[in-house]
DNA sequence: ACAGCATAGATCCTATAGGAAATGCGATTC
DNA sequence: GAATCGCATTTCCTATAGGATCTATGCTGT
């Protein structure tokens, strides 16, 4: 508590759950934590130096994401790893909510957005596509980045929270794979594809190539999932 | 604490947060907490005769399906009501979703199901429809039966966490609306339509049903927006 | 009269303590 | 040898207390 919460930039500042969040959602992210791991509140209180308090409230809060699921007096653990059945149904889930969501934010697309698009393509080109999860959270991020924006510029925001609840799923499947950066040639390709679409304002091209996207991860997800086995 | 809680039925039992999650959902859904009503944690606490702990949580959870909202030092507060635009958003999301659910649920649907739908309509038709918040619950509860069951037919973990995060919503305008049943006759009769093309088994027919309806619900809502200002 | 400030109350946030339940381990019995 | 029972430990769950922050009311000064 000694430590003032200073350059508090905002209107809204941080309160300690807000950082347990953040720091599960980062062990999450990079591995720290493998699925199938059970998520004390007293230990990871104890780990973290805060009370069990504010763990509770940020594991409610994952809870909604699906990284984490509770059972009542047995706890949380962190949510098991897809099938390949999961994954084909997770790539349906996106083949029906983002391909609206390019089709939408084309509609009012300006060139900051398209400018924006462009960088996130340079950094999925520039990242490195090593194995291990701090060389991958790169490649993830800048992935991630390109759909939400695509996502927000949709300027809907119940599109919104479908995307953010497919989201963390997504993100969950990329890194627990394990199977690092291997379709990054395609992705690159294909996103320059939606940008393409973008730039010429053609909503119902951008549509299709956020299909052809989705449905080429989609095939790639599931060769790599025989591949696991 | 000395009631004990028997008749756990189930594996899994329930603790005291998840009977303030549901307090706090009757409430909001019967409209005792109105829009923009702060909802202050230690008052709730008092009100409920529980500590602040499990009502923090229950909020939390809450927080997720955006009935209410937080901020950071300053507590929660019930939802706005939405504006005749964000309706619209909300319309044009379950045009994205629903559609699809409406299609995949057709392709496995079997007589139970059908038999299920058939009888949400029959209780939307014989549900009151007077303007109280306590008739217009049965009302709610059977709509709102008839688009879940098709949502979980769909077989679809992650289409179904799309529809929860509209889900919510779709409830809050509804009664928040305060507007009581305006479109009863309507509704059955685009429920029967969705109905009709599940027992033909005929999938595409069923995606068209559902965005006729929606686009139904859409114009009769913005149609009421209107009369309402 | 109105703006600015200080104080009081309420509320949020976090820590701590203790009871209740679940898990793990060892001893006992068939 | 395998299954079951009992006990100890761990963990979850709830309540309580106190510090930090926000909001509102009243006061002062211009």
């Amino acid at each position: 508590m000694a430590t003032k919460n200073q350059a508090s930039g905002g209107v809204s500042r941080q309160v300690l759950a807000d950082h347990v969040y953040e720091a599960l959602l980062g062990a999450l992210m990079d591995g720290r934590l493998e699925a199938g791991t059970p998520v004390s509140i007293d230990g990871m209180a104890r780990e973290l130096d805060v009370s069990p308090t504010p763990v509770r409230e940020a594991l409610a809060r994952l809870e909604a994401t699906g990284m984490v699921r509770r059972m009542a007096l047995r706890g949380y653990r962190v949510a098991p790893l897809f099938s390949p059945e999961e994954l084909a149904d997770l790539m349906d889930a996106r083949l029906v909510i983002e391909p609206a969501n390019a089709f939408m934010a084309c509609k009012h697309a300006d060139q900051e957005l398209t400018g924006r698009l462009q960088q996130a393509i340079e950094d999925l080109k520039a990242a490195p596509r090593g194995p291990s999860f701090a060389e991958f959270r790169a490649y993830w991020e800048a992935d991630e980045r390109f759909h939400r924006m695509i996502a927000e510029s949709a300027n809907n925001q119940f599109l919104l929270s479908a995307y953010n609840a497919l989201g963390g799923q997504v993100q969950r499947f990329r890194f627990f794979g394990g199977l690092g950066v291997t379709d990054a040639d395609y992705a690159i390709a294909e996103h320059t594809e939606i940008l393409k679409a973008f730039e010429a304002g053609d909503a119902e091209l951008a549509r299709q190539k956020m299909i052809d996207h989705i449905e080429g991860v989609k095939q790639r997800s599931q060769h790599d999932s025989e591949v696991r086995n």
